[in-house]
DNA sequence: GAAGATCGTGCAATCGATTGCAAAAGGATC
DNA sequence: GATCCTTTTGCAATCGATTGCACGATCTTC
């Protein structure tokens, strides 16, 4: 028997041809409808698989009206201009990539435009995709809302704000700050600053465990020990710096990041401090250069991997019009250095 | 005036009603197509954008049998199964994202599937996108090779290999690698270790460099110091624990990257070594948090953002059907601290 | 004013799928 | 064998754009 010259079968219509079948029928049949029987479904299935068709997502989507894309949106610091360099973000993103392809769906990568979210109704970002994740709210929240009542389902990770009209997904921030602070006071530091801009709300929410902790112990914030950080390294720096020639010393500081938290380690050790020593310092993410840094770094774990996921159920969630509700993943306290003032 | 019931404009008919001509018409119109005349052009022009209409990208790459999607594929560490974690990646990729923005194209995330890209065929990264880019060859060259038989344009970020039929682009890994080994030499430094996994080529060609300037000064690699670390951190000071402890005393170390080169720093910093002093360490990358570690990390840049563009020209000339050919990125020695025998 | 050239526009097919509705095929019952 | 029910399949419209080809309008030119 000659085996005939094997035309390629690019589409349904090839596939129902060589079946002997119409097109529609084809369609149920890889679909699995329950209008087709189980016969007719086998044929078209072994078919498929015999001349390596799959439908084409491209066409499917159009007609569906979908696009089986999730973007995901990295908000930056607003006075940096910074592009992602925490690797906090990759974690992240790793987790939601993995996460969207479990579920079919494709990841388009976007990072905010710096002063304004909204700008992203005219893009790409809105239009070809079924719906957004935020990484971080930076001082949009306002406009994060906006956006929410477009329709799009969007998903922010971030901290607790008021009047919010979108899911929000995020580390318990509150119990993270106390625990970081708490564990400082209890080595005995009485002095403790505290690294980061709290005009972004999950800051804002560590900050808040962090007063927290403090009154437990009877002692006031003082707002000079609040200093405004930023998330990039090298102004991390100089913020760091400045801090500690023109405002005094402190003997701890519970920073926003490990990326800051290194900064601060870098810049007071150049400056002749000795840490933990003379100044304890506490990261928040535990990225894994914070893990393995000298001295190695104590730190606030969020899962982030894990967070990854959750933000992605989320969507999904939302684009298949379920309910759904906020998350508030634990933190956990990562101890890794003993910062007592007396030398362990 | 009455303002008429304004009925939404979703789609080309619907604006070409509004201005009485037809769906081509409209289509061609803003299009630019030479074959309308300006006026029409006008009149259509002002009458998408008082309606706030823009074309139906979806639809547009459907007819136009295409996706304005490329896909950026990180290779992983073959027995790490480790998720990207480098900072290097983040940069690389947010130097592609902005590059793809600005060409009006999406980009799909997607890692390698660990032990064979080949998988990729199957799946979405390939038929979903107009072309690829690898961040890395692992150690899969040859199935990229393969690949890129497929017909989708693909171009690899990497190090030089025989046999080659995609197109590359990469540091130049050699004068890195070479750079990097004469520095620790002239500095005094005469046993100097190499960390890294050879058989991946860019770091074949760091080691390559490793050997030339080594016999500059008429010596020859010593199999002994030729380590194969790992890129995730983690394992990476395993690995170096490891050395120390059962194979000798280097006085320096050249790593393959710089989170290699922190977790040397901490793996002999805790061993109870002074780095530089006992061991000096050159790392490579030159990521952020290497020039603000301390001591400060020397190491090799390559200018990442600009190769992300680079990849991204690369690309999409394929698509356009140029002939695009391979690149090569100078890379340069950045030091950061004396890595001098003497206390300097 | 008619023939011919030029310019602008519209008709309709096409990309590859999904799906409501109608029609055909197959079975059961009397 | 006719009738009625299921079960299975096919027809054709649809999603929103692009584009080859043909047609109608306008302008020259004799």
């Amino acid at each position: 028997m000659i085996k005939p010259t094997a035309k390629p079968v690019r589409s349904l219509q090839d596939l129902a041809d060589l079946a002997g079948v119409s097109r529609a029928t084809a369609s149920r049949a890889l679909n699995d409808s329950p209008l087709i029987s189980e016969k007719t479904k086998q044929k078209l299935r072994g078919l498929a698989e015999k001349h390596n068709y799959t439908v084409n997502q491209q066409a499917r989507d159009f007609r569906l009206r979908r696009t089986s894309v999730v973007s995901v949106v990295f908000m930056l610091d607003v006075k940096s201009d910074q592009h992602m360099s925490d690797p906090f973000f990759l974690e992240m993103l790793g987790g939601i990539a993995d996460s969207l392809a479990d579920h079919d769906y494709d990841l388009l990568l976007a990072h905010a435009p710096v002063p304004d979210v909204l700008a992203l109704r005219e893009g790409r970002v809105l239009k070809h995709s079924d719906g957004v994740i935020f990484v971080g709210q930076g001082e949009q929240h306002s406009m994060l809302n906006e956006l929410a009542g477009d329709g799009t389902p969007i998903v922010v990770w971030g901290g607790p704000v008021q009047d919010r009209n979108y899911v929000l997904v995020g580390g318990d921030n509150a119990s993270g700050g106390y625990a970081a602070t708490r564990h400082l006071l209890e080595q005995g530091r009485r002095t403790i600053a505290f690294f980061g801009n709290t005009r972004n709300p999950e800051i804002s929410a560590r900050y808040s465990g962090y007063e927290k902790a403090l009154a437990e112990f009877e002692l006031r914030p003082d707002e000079s020990l609040k200093v405004d950080v930023p998330f990039d390294m090298r102004r991390a720096q100089e913020v760091a710096r400045e801090f500690l020639e023109n405002r005094g010393q402190p003997d701890a500081v519970v920073c926003a990041s490990d990326v800051m938290a290194l900064a601060a380690i870098s810049t007071f050790t150049n400056l002749g401090f000795k840490v933990p020593e003379d100044i304890a310092i506490v990261g928040y993410d535990d990225i894994d250069l914070a893990a393995y840094s000298s001295p190695a770094l104590t730190t606030v774990r969020q899962n982030i991997r894990w967070a990854g996921r959750v933000l992605v159920e989320s969507v999904l969630g939302q684009i298949n019009g379920d309910a759904v509700s906020d998350t508030m993943l634990a933190s956990e306290l990562i101890v890794r250095q003993s910062s007592g003032v007396s030398g362990e």
